[in-house]
DNA sequence: TCTAAACATGAGTTAGAGCTCATGTTAATA
DNA sequence: TATTAACATGAGCTCTAACTCATGTTTAGA
């Protein structure tokens, strides 16, 4: 029992040639796809490998039921959007001004999303129907949201834990929710929310790091 | 074809009877828990049946289908929201402070969500499953904006319209959200979040309003 | 080349959710 | 009291999504 017991199902069997993994990406890409397009009830496994262009047992030869492709479709989302948070905004080594550090971060958050359309797509239609998601997604916010407690105590020592978890907890839940939520408006409007996103954020961030400290 | 056309369904009959009609309610209300507990895939016809202690014929002559019964939840709920924020926070005469009213608002929608924990139930389980119900939602959220949007204007007769609308959508959104957030929390971190929405809420607000006019 | 493991296939099984309907009962009203 | 409309009931129909499995094919490696 050394590794691996309760966690969610993943794959029935990894594929080893080079045709069956094709095959099992062309299934996750489907899967994605129907998501965005016609949320959880579209996104049968029937309708997954049709659109696949894969036999419906060939997708049960890889997967064991249907919610282990959402659960490997969100955790290859999972890292990646934490990746690109690190090499972008967070944990740089020298200290920026605070208006840049939020010109980045949301600027970094609204490129992922528009260039993963995906990511949204799984948990938004993942709320109730899949519990096991959903915890999925708390991880994930959870992570980030110690990712930037972090980076906010480093700011400020006078600061406490629990102040900056509070703060890392609203601004990942705001600025996440707004920048989704931008993606279905019209350009214009769009561009006003990140505009408004970056403004709130500031405003919020130097009710605590106030422009005293240098170095922010 | 002088009224109603293309509406989502409602009911298939109205109850007449008083019996029919606390029926209908055991209905309504049995529907509501099932989407707390369960989810949308818990809330089955047949469950919401059972728990309303009625047969599932009974549910279908009220009904037309399971997804009026979401939608005369929502309506109910929209309704009563709206009541609960103009009688409360928004659409009074005399002006207050901008710390005062943002107390007084953030108060106001955590009450509510406290009061009817249905009412974010409902919407988020219909997430892709039922579009009809995520466009009342949206229509909600809309009202409520330019309910907001009005408000911002009568403070401040410099900004342009689209400004106030841009931070009445970032106020509904965000509020609404984190207050959803709030509800399972923990007590201490939840009244934590109640704490900070109201601050960064009035440290937005104050980038706009700012202190200069003295009715705020 | 031969064998075993990996992979391919899609008609068919299963289960359960949404919903109907034929028949019976209760309440309103003339 | 008679008549009718409103209401009650639950076995069972229908449809469809998830998933299986028996049989055939391909690839890897000895």
């Amino acid at each position: 029992m050394a590794e691996s017991a309760s966690q969610p199902p993943k794959m029935r069997r990894k594929p080893r040639q080079a045709r069956s993994r094709e095959r099992v990406n062309r299934i996750l890409d489907a899967a994605e796809q129907l998501l965005i397009e016609g949320g959880y009830t579209a996104a049968t496994t029937n309708a997954i490998a049709a659109r696949a262009q894969v036999p419906i047992g060939t997708l049960y030869q890889f997967f064991p039921d249907k919610a282990a492709i959402l659960y490997t479709l969100a955790e290859r989302y999972g890292e990646l959007l934490r990746e690109h948070l690190l090499t972008s905004a967070t944990g740089r080594d020298l200290p920026i001004s605070l208006p840049d550090y939020v010109e980045e971060l949301v600027d970094a958050i609204e490129c992922f999303y528009t260039e993963h359309p995906g990511y949204l797509a799984i948990f938004a239609q993942a709320q109730g129907a899949l519990p096991e998601l959903e915890r999925m997604e708390e991880a994930l916010d959870t992570q980030l949201i110690e990712d930037w407690t972090r980076e906010h105590a480093r700011w400020d020592a006078n600061l406490t834990e629990s102040d900056c978890h509070a703060i890392a907890f609203v601004l990942v839940k705001t600025i996440g929710m707004l920048m989704w939520l931008s993606l279905e408006q019209e350009t214009e409007f769009r561009q006003r929310l990140v505009s408004e996103t970056k403004r709130f954020t500031l405003s919020y961030l130097q009710t605590y790091f106030s422009r005293n400290s240098e170095n922010l």
